[in-house]
DNA sequence: TATTGTTATACTCTATAACTATA
DNA sequence: TATAGTTATAGAGTATAACAATA
């Protein structure tokens, strides 16, 4: 597993970096994807992570263009990080290209096997839950 | 997928910051525990990163009192890095705790469940040893 | 008084390039 | 001439603490 997971991780790493991108950076586009502008300090909480680490992570998205500081509409202490159209373009790849990459793992995969994995892995996750506390996983 | 690694990973970091290891320290004991002593130069190929990588993580860990450094007895350019014996027995710790998270994640789990999760597990590395070009994973 | 984001500082992991000591 | 490891330098991700502006 750790393996595998390690493997996942520097390959993952070196497509990322084709789009001057980096696996951390990457993260924080695809929770802005999926929420829409927001606030460096929902993100630090989102991602988990303190809000000193976004200001490092936006700096860097913003000088490879990926977003922008917008001022926040009615708190002028608040800055909403937005994308850029291409910071937009790229997150929707990213989207479509975790899609194509589950396609391509399990369309050929037999019904009857591809409901023995969900089964078993929903198990073992069930068991790390229980063992490390129902941490706030949120099933993506 | 991504969201179970991070979990692990995190999970993991807090676990070994209890012993005053990281992650990158305690893979190279981790290795050093299956391969004995070894020369620095060896310990960047197997994990696969630079050798003034090396000189790093085996600064961290002399000075955490987990390896020492030993002249090689034939070639004086070399050092083999050795474990105290403190290193040693947190080595074998680490494997310990490897095996049993694996019994408690599996014990309890029915013949067919196991077989139905190795048989789809098996099925997914296929398909990313193909799409990957056959990394050299070693299967632990 | 509390919150948002930044500056200051520090540590770890990682890399490449130049260098020293040895083979 | 090639190899083992180090120094030099750099960049990314991470953290805490102190601080400014604003709520």
């Amino acid at each position: 597993m750790l393996e595998l997971t390690v493997l996942l991780n520097d390959d993952m790493a070196r497509a990322l970096a084709q789009d001057s991108l980096t696996v951390a950076r990457a993260h924080l586009l695809w929770e802005l994807h999926h929420r829409g502008p927001s606030t460096q300090r929902s993100l630090a909480e989102v991602l988990a992570v303190s809000p000193r680490n976004i200001t490092g992570l936006v700096d860097g998205l913003v000088s490879t263009g990926f977003v922008t500081r917008q001022p926040h509409p009615t708190d002028r202490r608040a800055t909403l990080v937005t994308f850029t159209a291409h910071g937009a373009r790229t997150a929707q790849q990213l989207e479509t290209g975790r899609d194509q990459l589950a396609r391509f793992l399990f369309e050929d995969m037999s019904d009857r096997q591809f409901a023995g994995l969900v089964s078993g892995l929903a198990a073992v996750l069930g068991r790390l839950r229980a063992a490390l506390g129902q941490p706030t996983g949120e099933e993506r």
